[in-house]
DNA sequence: CAGCATCCTCTACGATACTG
DNA sequence: CAGTATCGTAGAGGATGCTG
């Protein structure tokens, strides 16, 4: 998705605001993998191999930006470093509940539609 | 975003196949506008002046095949059209809301934290 | 007025090579 | 092992002109 300003739409800016912190192909994979506890870079990279590593820096970056995951480094060798969720984090992945919920009452839907429109 | 495939994440395909669904600068917008009732494509035009027409009827075509919108046409002159939410549309919308709060909170901590970014 | 076709731009994503 | 730098690509989004 091209990338959704905060100014750009007044009326739903919150849901909005949510999107654009989940924006990206993979963010929401991350989080939901750190959902479950907290994980080493290497981890997540194996976890999700389509998922380069610039990729997956860059969105972990974001995300840290957004306050939604905490990074910690340990200064030892080799480099080691963790990232989790933090509280606004875990709020985010449980606000999405419902949302994946829909998704699964649609998937069938869904798969049935996009074929017949392809 | 990149347009994600339904079968890009395993596990949180629920969330995946929502997104893919509300995918798009503009959808959310056009979903949140048609959820206080159905509007012409003139109407929505006018409601949202960055939104070019091309780009609008994309997204709506979009949206009626995964089963959110609905579209019924008036054969007179001019041209009359009617889009409107299907129940489907209605109930995602309404599974929006806890994302939106989310946004909300945080729309304080997102515009302090990006700018600070930059 | 609703909608399609064309061209162009911009950027997220991806592949690769490299540093501490 | 964690992270950066560079280059290339595909596709969403935008501007404009045309049709019924």
């Amino acid at each position: 998705m091209a990338r959704i300003g905060l100014d750009d739409h007044e009326g739903i800016c919150g849901v909005a605001a949510a999107i654009s912190v989940i924006d990206g192909k993979w963010k929401t994979t991350l989080l939901w993998l750190l959902e479950s506890g907290p994980h080493r870079p290497g981890e997540l990279r194996r976890k999700v191999p389509r998922l380069s590593e610039k990729v997956l820096t860059q969105a972990l970056r974001e995300m840290e930006e957004d306050g939604i995951v905490h990074r910690e480094t340990h200064d030892v060798v080799p480099l080691k470093t963790v990232y989790s969720l933090t509280e606004q984090g875990l709020a985010l992945s449980k606000v999405l509940a419902p949302l994946s919920d829909w998704g699964h009452g649609h998937l069938d839907w869904l798969a049935e539609a996009r074929r017949a429109a392809s």
